[in-house]
DNA sequence: CGCTGCGTTGAGCTTCTTCAACGATCGTGG
DNA sequence: CCACGATCGTTGAAGAAGCTCAACGCAGCG
């Protein structure tokens, strides 16, 4: 048996009653992974989802030529895989731990039964995968329609906003990964950072950023603004 | 009162009690909007969501510069603006008929009791969002490790996948339309189709493409090969 | 101490976009 | 029914953004 304080507190299972978490408990497993080790590859049958207890996973794709664009990078807390809960059987991205994690993992029939008793557990399970829809909409239109100083500016002001240390944001994954997440190369972004710092729009102390002109970034996060 | 009989048979609402139609007619509206006209815009309260019944609808963002990328193509019986309903209050992009179109409308409150008094459809709405999740998941990796020819590849492919006309993919949107689905702009998938009419890989004859080498297709798809 | 992964910088190139012009098509109103 | 305008689609030439390839410094770790 697994103790799931940690879960308590967590959006997905808000609400849910004392008695249910026993019942989570007695169907869930602690699992651990090092750092680069996978967690499941695209197309593997999806046999239940996972919540972050510890460490870091990044969710991604990966191009013939070897290119690869990360979904997602999931903190503790964060429930991540429940797709292949609901809508087909295999997983429709790879995971692999990018530090040493530790999950839990639900097996899909005993959580889809509890998440056909319980309302409140499903409407949860909807504002999560509705979030998740968000981000994916916010993301396409990133890569889409902005260049890689305005998806690097928009990732800083949002990082900025979420850190406690104002005004410096201490980037939580190294900067090849970065460069993934936005969807291009860490040639280019050491260039457009290098770029920025050039124009007084930031100051870099390695993994640290220090934002010097919030409003320049927000300009060209918004595209109104060009790194010329 | 309103004629429900097509939802029936709609994925969202399978197995759901007969008595339940009732309810749902009384709580939804028919709606009708010209073609070109906007349903609604990104940031705009999201006071429910839709479900196709005829017609054709884009959901889509747009830059400062104007460029537009598509996310979906709605065709009838595909629900859309789910995602209000559970995370967040406003529609995440815009909404426009991009032909004489008619849904109908669920208000918010409504319908949110409704799906936490029945737990099948709950379920639905989660495969329903689940399913969009892995069509973003594979947009993402579309427009970011494959180039256009690679995407278009793709798209005719599927295309061709369901369709009943085996080889013939009908256009269901214009070419202007595509391109921005795709991500790119007109000028460069006109380009495109021509080089793939000059290396035999299709024919068009307007909004009909024939596909003559499937595997080719399939390789440019894969990054296997290129259009040089 | 040496290895390995990370980060940076330069030069050249490819892909795609921009801008411009023009032909075709379609729907509509006269 | 024809004529007109609007939208769509195509093609060319030029330019920009980002990628590839290569080299190298640096730090952390075994």
């Amino acid at each position: 048996m697994l103790s799931l304080e940690h879960l308590a507190n967590n959006n997905l299972f808000k609400g849910l009653p004392a008695g249910d978490f026993d019942e989570l408990a007695s169907i869930c497993q602690e699992q651990k992974f090092k750092r680069g080790e996978i967690i499941f590859h695209e197309g593997d049958v999806g046999l239940g989802f996972y919540v972050m207890i510890s460490g870091m996973v990044k969710i991604f794709k990966i191009s013939m030529e070897g290119k690869e664009q990360i979904l997602h990078i999931l903190k503790p807390g964060e429930p991540f895989a429940e797709v292949a809960l609901f809508a087909g059987s295999s997983y429709p991205a790879n995971a692999m731990a990018i530090e040493k994690s530790k999950v839990v993992f639900f097996p899909r029939q005993a959580f889809s039964d509890l998440i056909s008793r319980r309302p409140s557990l499903a409407m949860n399970m909807l504002a999560t995968l509705s979030f998740r829809l968000r981000q994916f909409a916010h993301m396409v239109e990133a890569i889409s329609l902005k260049e890689v100083p305005g998806r690097l500016a928009a990732y800083l002001l949002l990082e900025n906003k979420e850190s406690k240390t104002k005004g410096e944001v201490h980037l939580p994954i190294t900067k090849s990964q970065l460069a993934s997440l936005l969807g291009t190369i860490p040639e280019t972004l050491s260039r457009i950072l290098a770029k920025m710092v050039k124009q007084e729009l930031i100051e870099t102390k390695g993994a640290t950023i220090v934002i010097l002109d919030d409003e320049g970034l927000h300009e060209l996060a918004e595209g109104e603004y060009r790194l010329s």
